[in-house]
DNA sequence: CATATCACTATACTTTTGGATACCACTATA
DNA sequence: TATAGTGGTATCCAAAAGTATAGTGATATG
């Protein structure tokens, strides 16, 4: 090939899209890994529960997870934490206004799915169908 | 606390979520890790592109790393593979018609991401608004 | 006094993910 | 014949993510 007709030579993609991936990798951070997702759906149902509660109610997650998790979700101003001056003392993790934003994303993400599973597992008509 | 006085005992998630999480974790499978929304959105600009442009065009990408994602893209109907009778033979990757619809997501990714940049690191104005 | 609950932390381990480097067969060009 | 480009593999390694298990100090209950 003579560099003549050098035919159209693909360039690097920040020549095409800048920074765009940049947000699209900060809001994944915050809804990937096998924890985050259920925790956000916990809170957003039942607006406040305490540590021991999320560990009953999001079955399967230790502690350790829990607590790296809510330490995440807090940092990210999704969710807030409280200590409760009672005896013994409690905490209460609690959704934000700003964590209620998360639904559109979780519900985007979910309609696709639901659609992948149909395209590519052909699998329908399942009790997808909650929330 | 007597068991009269049995204050909302929250029940794990799967009584109020059902299989909801499922669809939201396919879809997250797809878009999570560091290359597959890169790749998708090279295909998607270029519509069709070799291997080796591919790892041009996706900077820091190993073969390694692009043959894998290369082949779960497949598998997950997003892109087609098709080796070309030439001389030396090239093979050609192209975004499906199918593969188009993960713009809904990755749009949506994209908007929250944005709000977040600017809600928790006060990140603004910057050029996240290439494409 | 024994046991249980609350909100965690510590330690060690396994699994998953991604990176570095080298290399393969084939073909075309200088 | 040497070099470069095609589309990848094969190995080894490091870091991140997640699991398992035990234990802490304070308080409350039977």
């Amino acid at each position: 090939m003579k560099n003549k007709e050098v035919k159209d030579i693909k360039i690097p993609m920040k020549e095409h899209f800048g920074n765009y991936m940049v947000p699209v990798r900060d809001a994944l951070e915050v809804f990937s890994g096998k924890w985050k997702i259920p925790i956000i759906s916990a809170l957003t149902f039942y607006e406040t529960c305490g540590f021991k509660e999320l560990e009953r109610i999001v079955e399967g997650i230790t502690p350790k997870m829990l607590s790296k998790e809510l330490k995440f979700l807090e940092e990210n101003l999704l969710i807030i934490r409280k200590v409760e001056d009672t005896r013994p003392i409690t905490v209460t993790y609690s959704i934000t206004e700003y964590g209620k934003t998360c639904k559109s994303v979780m519900s985007e993400l979910y309609r696709w799915g639901v659609e992948h599973r149909k395209k590519v597992f052909n699998i329908e008509g399942q009790t997808w169908d909650k929330c």
